[in-house]
DNA sequence: AACGCGGGGAG
DNA sequence: CTCCCAGCGTT
């Protein structure tokens, strides 16, 4: 959960999570749809199937046992370089490096490490200089106080007057704290338009589908939709086999990926009681807005759903 | 080596 | 608005 996300918001997740899956075994059991449901709203859903996968390869190969050598945890699904590092430094204090983004900005202005921050060779030389400065004691310890010192500091708007490390930060001593590490270079993300089709039955149910197993948010029920040039009302006849009227159209909003912008507007449409052949192998289904989530559901979609509740 | 992958909090 | 977060997997 912690991947590229930060702590406070992590914490309501976790408890909720952990309250629900409390172990390995249970994690491994449980469906897919209700490990999403734990993590919507979180983001990088990929991180959730692949925590699934990693509890089903412990049950499966190490019997039920969280492995405790480097290679076994590196090669659990989601587990890369530094967050085995931190599992097995942090909860068995073995000797392992990490290089999270806090690591990253201490070691860059402590020893002026430039260059683009993802090129391949700022990432071996951050990883060469994390490896050295890692203490054979206490690196349980040592890991904590590095991601703190990023965290507490060493940040944006760094305090170097309280940072103890300030007689071996090479930044400080030239005053170029500022210029590391440096920043990634912006880049201009494209924008895509859609309508997203708040579709709903007799009974007040929403049509949701389940979006494919990869892509943005992988495997998370959604809401149908089309383009712009289509015409809502034919799609959903051509479709979903549903004769619709549109009843209001919604102002559009924005929602900003990492890589691109989703400009939606939502339709609210009712589905005429005739046809009702939608269900596509479980793909599709029609969800009571009242009750608990059937699976993943991705934060503007459960704006949206909110929006319907009585 | 570059890209895909969310969402939100802080400034 | 912009920036970036306890990064990883795929191509």
């Amino acid at each position: 959960m912690l991947q590229q996300t930060r702590v406070e918001t992590v914490i309501p997740y976790f408890e909720r999570f952990m309250s629900a899956l409390p172990s390995i075994a249970a994690l491994a059991a449980a469906s897919e749809d209700q490990v999403l449901a734990l993590w919507s709203g979180l983001g990088y859903y990929s991180r959730a199937r692949n925590l699934k996968r990693a509890a089903e390869q412990i049950e499966r190969q190490h019997q039920g046992r969280f492995p405790e050598s480097f290679a076994q945890v590196v090669a659990l699904p989601g587990v890369g370089r530094s967050t085995a590092g931190a599992i097995l430094s942090l909860a068995l204090g073995q000797r392992h490096p990490i290089l999270d983004g806090n690591v990253r900005r201490v070691l860059s202005r402590c020893f002026l490490v430039a260059g683009p921050p993802q090129a391949s060779a700022t990432q071996r030389q951050l990883w060469q200089l994390a490896e050295r400065c890692t203490p054979q004691q206490r690196v349980a310890a040592y890991n904590q106080a590095m991601m703190d010192l990023g965290a507490l500091l060493c940040g944006r708007r760094p305090g170097c007057g309280q940072c103890p490390l300030t007689p071996h930060c090479q930044a400080w001593q030239q005053g170029v704290v500022g210029d590391y590490p440096q920043p990634r270079r912006p880049r201009q993300l494209p924008s895509r338009q859609t309508y997203l089709l708040l579709i709903t039955d007799s009974e007040g149910a929403v049509l949701l589908e389940r979006r494919p197993p990869s892509g943005v948010w992988g495997g998370l029920w959604s809401l149908p939709e089309c383009t712009l040039q289509q015409d809502p009302q034919h799609w959903c006849r051509e479709q979903l086999g549903l004769d619709t009227e549109l009843l209001a159209t919604l102002p559009q909003s924005r929602h900003t990926f990492s890589h691109y912008h989703l400009d939606y507007t939502p339709l609210r449409m009712r589905a005429h009681p005739a046809g009702q052949r939608c269900m596509d192998a479980g793909e599709r289904l029609w969800y009571n807005v009242n009750e608990p989530l059937v699976g993943g559901i991705a934060s503007p979609i459960a704006r949206l759903l909110a929006g319907l509740k009585t």
